[in-house]
DNA sequence: CCGTCATCTGTAACACAGTTACAGCAGACC
DNA sequence: GGTCTGCTGTAACTGTGTTACAGATGACGG
């Protein structure tokens, strides 16, 4: 059963050099005769331990989420509650920023956001909302909160863009509000826009009035 | 200046092809080599004319966008109108599915929202909103809707996953909530969400009672 | 102690990707 | 005619994922 004498290769080195990788030098820098190199080892090693690279993908996803540590919430009104676990899972997101890539090309968002779910239907209970209301107000959250940090990431490598904002903005383009064309030619303050959509959404979902 | 006696291969012809075998077989499809086959030319041609795979990319984005139809906002009240204007452009998005992975990938998600961005301060405007709010307003708005596309679209490409939602919440694991727990079982109805998740931010921020 | 077998590793190839060096063709212009 | 520019084609280079296949290595049964 035992292999050669000298490193005794397993499929969790394998993974562990692999998520290195793509910690240091993003999802593309992941080819398997790097990895292979990076092991010391040939291909055909990396393939007989973990398969193939989708394979290896997945399973570098499913370590990293199981990695992410539990999201507590923290305030005592539900509102902030349910703030503090937006906030914990995109600062969780954001901290590995390679997740976010690698699960995006993979179609795999449903499985960054499960273990926040949990968390977030208990809250979503003790704000009294049931049922189909309850699911709906969960989804929302998960849908907005994802959704901010896929674009957040996108932004931050995108390339300089013609036209850009700043360049649209720049002229009386926004009729007589100089402020507000200043306000657009900025940079995104994006921490702040989060924490400003999630509480307007869970103000307003969490409000008694009915829809 | 004229080419050889048949086709006359344009810059144009190029990006027309591109923009077809995109459209019909996803992004992945598109290699240079299938596209000169399609074209009846050779690989050297494409380089001439849009030069490498990059710039063809982009040149695509930029295209489809431009062929976007203008965004007309309809209803009465701010908030319709804000609404209508974020199903117009979620329309627009999923009837160019290629183009939302398009631009993904390529880093521009903002090039896709800057036709809309207009018309969502005029309604800012409108909605009394001024300066640095209303740019907040506008912010979040394209937050949402993009980011809302990007998850809608990433799920619809999803594989089996393991756990996903149904497994998660088939048994009695939401405490005393069956209909919570069957509500998330569902597949989610993305459009009715879309519309609840942008009403509720947008009535929220359009509040007049201060943040 | 020898043989067999499952486990693991290495060599070398295949097909396909983007890209490019370079030769050649066709029309324009002098 | 001669030359020059615009455009096209051949064939190659590098690098990717993947796999067929031959060995190596150690455990186990006789």
């Amino acid at each position: 059963m035992a292999s050669g004498a000298r490193g005794a290769l397993t499929r969790e080195a394998v993974l562990e050099a692999a998520a290195g990788l793509v910690r240091r030098r993003g999802p593309d820098a992941l080819t398997m005769r790097g990895l292979a190199a990076e092991l010391g080892t040939a291909v055909t090693s990396i393939y007989w331990h973990v398969g193939g690279r989708e394979a290896l993908l997945d399973a570098l996803v499913e370590r990293t989420v199981a990695g992410l540590g539990e999201i507590r919430p923290s305030g005592r009104t539900p509102e902030q509650r349910v703030l503090s676990v937006a906030r914990a899972l995109r600062r969780q997101l954001r901290d590995h920023p390679h997740l976010v890539a690698l699960v995006h090309e993979r179609g795999l968002t449903e499985r960054m956001f499960l273990p926040a779910q949990r968390v977030l239907v208990r809250e979503a209970h003790a704000a009294g909302l049931r049922g189909a209301r309850a699911a709906e107000f969960v989804r929302a959250v998960q849908f907005q909160v994802v959704g901010h940090v896929l674009v957040e990431r996108n932004r931050e490598r995108a390339p300089a863009q013609h036209p850009g904002e700043p360049e649209l903005w720049r002229a009386g383009s926004a009729g007589d509000d100089p402020a507000l064309a200043r306000a657009l030619a900025r940079p995104v303050d994006t921490e702040r826009l989060f924490v400003t959509a999630v509480r307007a959404l869970v103000r307003s979902l969490l409000a008694p009035h009915g829809v």
